[in-house]
DNA sequence: CGAACCGATGCTTGTGGCAAGCAAGTATCG
DNA sequence: CGATACTTGCTTGCCACAAGCATCGGTTCG
């Protein structure tokens, strides 16, 4: 009976989270980055965010924390740093090691996307309460959360910040 | 002052939102999905998907309504009519078009397919209170109606169902 | 004690594969 | 003949796997 009404509800956010998915792809697809080094891929600047944000990384870690293959990290940290926006310095503790640091240019990059992304959700969430925001916002950490504890390999607590 | 707030709650969301997006991405790797015909990717469940569900569909139409390039979507076509899932009947109105449609074969692999995604769900919401559960999906269908008109050439209107 | 060795670790590079779009072709329609 | 419905060849973006190189840390031997 009320498994009926739950059966439901999950069809409906199953649905919506599919829906979700693909319009998001699309919505990457049209967003402009900001190209200041340019030549460089989406995922460059996930790694960038990360990179800015969560201060100098390992390769492996930032690997580890995006849940990519380290292959992947290299290449695109390499695009990166070729485009200026990253540099690398040798682990002084460690010299197989590189910590990957943002340089200014890529300071300013991190901004001028983090500026755009915060915009389009400002317009997308126009015409929201600041209840529903609220409640939007905590729910789908919940739902994140639970999914990196379901998903193998997800170390990403640190969302923080 | 409340501007501060709004501003802090749509970063909340748009960290969320990167954050499941990537989460998913690994979701949709991780799930095993019923390969009755195998070597099947997964767009081609998508489009399955729509043509169980919606009836006869002729790729021009499929295309739109998924937001397809069309010779994206007359490949994974082809994929699925060798795997047996869908059956192409040349429109009797105009045999320039094919109208594709499940077979019995393709009708239960989408049943499989959306048993386990509703499976899925029910784990992961597993912990949610009915209303926790109506809200997050009245909301997400909010955003995603929103997010659907701010792209351009997103038809799909018609997610119900 | 120091040099030589050895497995583990951090990263790079080569290769290959899938999915998507663009553009050019073919068949049919009107 | 021009427009439409699709197909097919090619390119690009993004990813993983596997092999290889350099370095590290510990052990063993002289």
């Amino acid at each position: 009976m009320d498994d009926d009404a739950e059966l439901a509800e999950h069809a409906a956010i199953g649905r919506q989270v599919g829906r979700f998915i693909r319009l998001s792809e699309r919505l990457f697809a049209t967003l402009k980055w900001s190209d200041a080094g340019r030549g460089l891929e989406r995922p460059a600047y996930v790694l960038l965010s990360r990179i800015a944000v969560d201060g100098p990384f390992r390769l492996s870690a930032l690997a580890t924390e995006v849940a990519l293959d380290l292959s992947t990290v290299s290449r695109q940290v390499a695009a990166l740093e070729s485009a200026g926006l990253v540099r690398r310095a040798t682990d002084p503790t460690d010299r197989r090691a590189s910590l990957v640091e943002v340089t200014d240019l890529g300071r300013d990059v991190f901004a001028e996307n983090k500026a755009r992304w915060l915009a389009m959700w400002q317009e997308l969430l126009a015409g929201w309460t600041p209840e529903e925001r609220q409640i939007f916002a905590a729910l789908f950490t919940q739902l994140n959360q639970t999914l990196a504890e379901k998903l193998p390999g997800t170390s990403s607590e640190r969302d923080a910040r």
